[in-house]
Formats: C-alpha cells, sequence, structure tokens
DNA sequence: TAAAAAATTTACGTAAAAGTAAAACCCGCC
DNA sequence: GGCGGGTTTTACTTTTACGTAAATTTTTTA
C-alpha cells in the first residue's frame, strides 16, 4: 500500500530545492536537534519522515515560531504514549500551543478586517475618480 | 465626545508597562521610524496615537513579521487617498498582505487541527488507563 | 579512471532585534 | 539645595538564524 512515489530517500539538495532554503540551513536544522538524517558513510540520507518534519519546520517558520518553539511543537509530536503523569503534562502543554495559535489567528482576522477596509475605502474612491479597477 | 479614560499624553514607562517591553525596545521603535512621540525639551511624550501604533507593532511581531514588513504595514494605513496610479498600488499591496496573511491562518488552522489530534489520543488512552481528567 | 559535480567539515561573518551599562540631565520635593 | 526617580544619549554586547568561504572528501558521470 506504499505510494509509487513515495522515495526511500531524499539528497539535501533535492530538500533545498523543494523548500527553497540552502544547505546551511538544513545542516543547521540537524545541528538544533530538529531532524536526524541517517548516513550513507560521510553523506545525509533524508527519509521521508525527515522531510516531514522539514514540512513542520517551514510551517512553524512562517508562523512566526523560533527554533526553540519548533522543537517544543515536534517534542509534542513526538511524545509517546507515556504513563499518566506524562499524559497529562501533554495535554497541558497542547492547551497552551493551541492558545498561542488562537491568539494569532485571532491577530490575523483583525488584520485582514483592517486591510479590508483600506482595500474599500480605496476601492471607493477610485470608483468617485471614475476609474474602473 | 472624547472617551473619559483618553489621556493627553503616555510617559515612556507607562507604555512599557502596558506593552511588557523595554524602553531601549520603544525607543528601538522610533529609531526605526514606526513612531515619532513628539517632545517636551528632551522628554518624550506619546499620543493615543503613538500608543495605537505601538499596539499594531506588538500584533505584528506576534505574527512573525519583521520591522520591515511591519513598516510596510503602517505605510498601507497611513497612505493618504493620493492619486490613481498610487491607489492601484495600494489595493496591490493590501492583496499582497492578505495573501500571506491567509497562509499563516492556513497554517494555524493545520496546526490546531494536528494538535487536537495529539489532544484526543492523549484523552482516549487516559480513560483506557482508567484516569478522570 | 579521470574529471566534474555534489556533499562534508570547520570556521569566521552578519543582520535583526533588542539587552546592558555608563554618564549626564531634568524635575518635583523635603 | 541636595536627592531620588524617571529619562536621555551613547556605545558596546548578545542571541538567533543563518550566509559565506575554504579546504577536503565522496559520488556521479563521461
Amino acid at each position: 500500500m506504499k505510494s509509487p512515489e513515495q522515495k526511500q530517500f531524499y539528497s539535501i539538495t533535492e530538500l533545498t530545492r523543494e523548500f527553497g532554503v540552502s544547505t546551511r540551513t538544513i545542516r543547521f536544522y540537524e545541528d538544533e536537534g530538529l531532524i536526524q538524517p541517517v548516513r550513507r558513510g560521510r553523506t545525509r540520507l533524508f527519509k521521508p519522515s525527515d522531510r516531514r518534519l522539514l514540512m513542520l519546520i517551514m510551517r512553524g517558520k512562517r508562523l512566526g515560531f523560533s527554533i526553540a518553539e519548533i522543537r517544543e511543537i515536534i517534542a509534542i509530536y513526538k511524545e509517546p504514549p507515556g504513563e499518566v503523569g506524562q499524559l497529562k503534562l501533554l495535554v497541558q502543554r497542547v492547551s497552551e500551543k493551541r492558545d498561542q495559535l488562537q491568539q494569532k489567528r485571532k491577530d490575523i482576522d483583525e488584520t485582514i478586517a483592517e486591510l479590508d477596509q483600506v482595500e474599500e475605502q480605496s476601492l471607493t474612491r477610485m470608483a468617485e475618480l471614475g476609474v474602473g479597477t
């Protein structure tokens, strides 16, 4: 049931092209412990799971999360089932991150609303000046 | 029709307390041209409009925008009505920013959905272990 | 197998966004 | 009229997230 497009391994430059970052950046994320590609000799081999982690990292970056915060998010996903205390803590951490994200969404919605206003005023003004879009 | 709570001026430390940043930070934003408090002698006096700008700046920071990007957003709001060419450009810039923000919202929604999954699995697991929340 | 292309390590450099520290200034108050 | 608190300027420092370059090794291709 494997997808036919699913590659075993990706090279570092394949990934730099896909994500639009440099090799330095990807190696930096490895140094920071966000990904752990296996090696064949000295050469890094990236599995699909590494690629998915990179996607997650890029998403985090777009949202303005620092490396440290992205590390936290990754830790949440990686958390093994564990025992009760751990689970409670995990649920709590999830809740905190969600709060952060909801604040961001609120900020976004406000900003978009304001931009919509600016746009509307501009279009009105242009109509007054007798201009078609 | 002025709100009674509307102060004429705020001091720099009042604002540092309100926004949870240092004086250095506020002065830095002034250096960067994001705000322009007036002076009485050498001392900065912040008007309500400066305070509103600071709110906008903080919101931008929460969203991970750089100072340069925040400057752009402020420029959009400040734009005077202007002539047709300017207006068209403004509408275009608004549209670009909105696209950015919509991408961020998409990222947020995806991340929240994933966190919800983690939470659900955790709660299920805890229920199996016979634990009440 | 030789040459070209890709990848690695090591190390110094840099831009952004402040932090921190020192020295001087102003201002109301006892 | 000195003193404490808040403010200002100047300037050096720090952290984060990579950029850049050199020298070397490994892999691929002709």
